[in-house]
DNA sequence: TTTATATTTAACCAAATAGTTAATTAACCG
DNA sequence: CGGTTAATTAACTATTTGGTTAAATATAAA
């Protein structure tokens, strides 16, 4: 019940929002203030509701926030993604449609493929 | 406050868990049942906490769960992670160090760019 | 028909998440 | 200084999440 500590889970959960993955991609363009990155949202929601989101992203590592007079420029920090997209691209064997090479591949993998309690194998029936 | 129903969301936050994460691992080397997906986390978890986790990640479309006698075989479903990734692909290129490609490509993407309320581009001081 | 195995459901709980409004802090401007 | 703009903090709330135990369901096996 503990929060997640670890990398992965604060990445994802953190493009696990529909607003911040928006925030994400308005910093791919370029740097932006808090008020820059609120305005898409403030029909929807207040200042310190983005101010939460930016907090989340921080704290994954996403952005950075530096100081510049009031305002509080943020950056895209995209080297956060690396580990999570790696994560990710092991499955694109899975979905792209060289079911031979995914046999192969299988077959490394599963060398170690004990028989022990394999009900889905239907020893009986 | 009304929880995410976008697909994109749905999916971030179900692999926002390492028990979850773990669990998609385990099946990318073939079908399991419940109990075989449980093993690893019973000393950790109750079944039905497993129950919950198999659930979230069948609402993200990550695995289908069939019948066979009293087991419930799992299966990954690969494709669901098809979006995600592709969302994810995006930011590659600003973790790839080739910024003259990336400065052509923000030229091309960001041609819209409004100079109207950009207090980081610092018209004062 | 009883018993054993596999899994889910129900009812409950604590902590985390995502929002709110009101007050506060910080820096600049006239 | 007093006012304005930018952003955060505090205090509060509702919902969701991730877990629990106990009971129920489903299928097979003896």
């Amino acid at each position: 019940m503990l929060m997640q500590t670890d990398q992965l889970s604060l990445t994802f959960s953190a493009l696990a929002d529909p607003t911040r993955r928006a925030m994400l991609t308005q910093l791919s363009l370029g740097e932006a203030s808090v008020t820059d990155l609120a305005k898409p949202f403030l029909k929807d929601m207040s200042l310190p509701a983005i101010t939460k989101h930016l907090k989340v992203l921080e704290r994954a590592g996403l952005i950075t926030k530096t100081k510049e007079a009031q305002w509080r420029p943020c950056k895209l920090n995209a080297e956060a993604l690396k580990d999570a997209t790696e994560w990710m691209e092991q499955y694109r064997i899975f979905w792209e449609e060289s079911f031979d090479r995914l046999d192969e591949y299988l077959k490394t993998v599963t060398s170690q493929n004990n028989e022990k309690s394999k009900p889905t194998k239907k020893g009986k029936k």
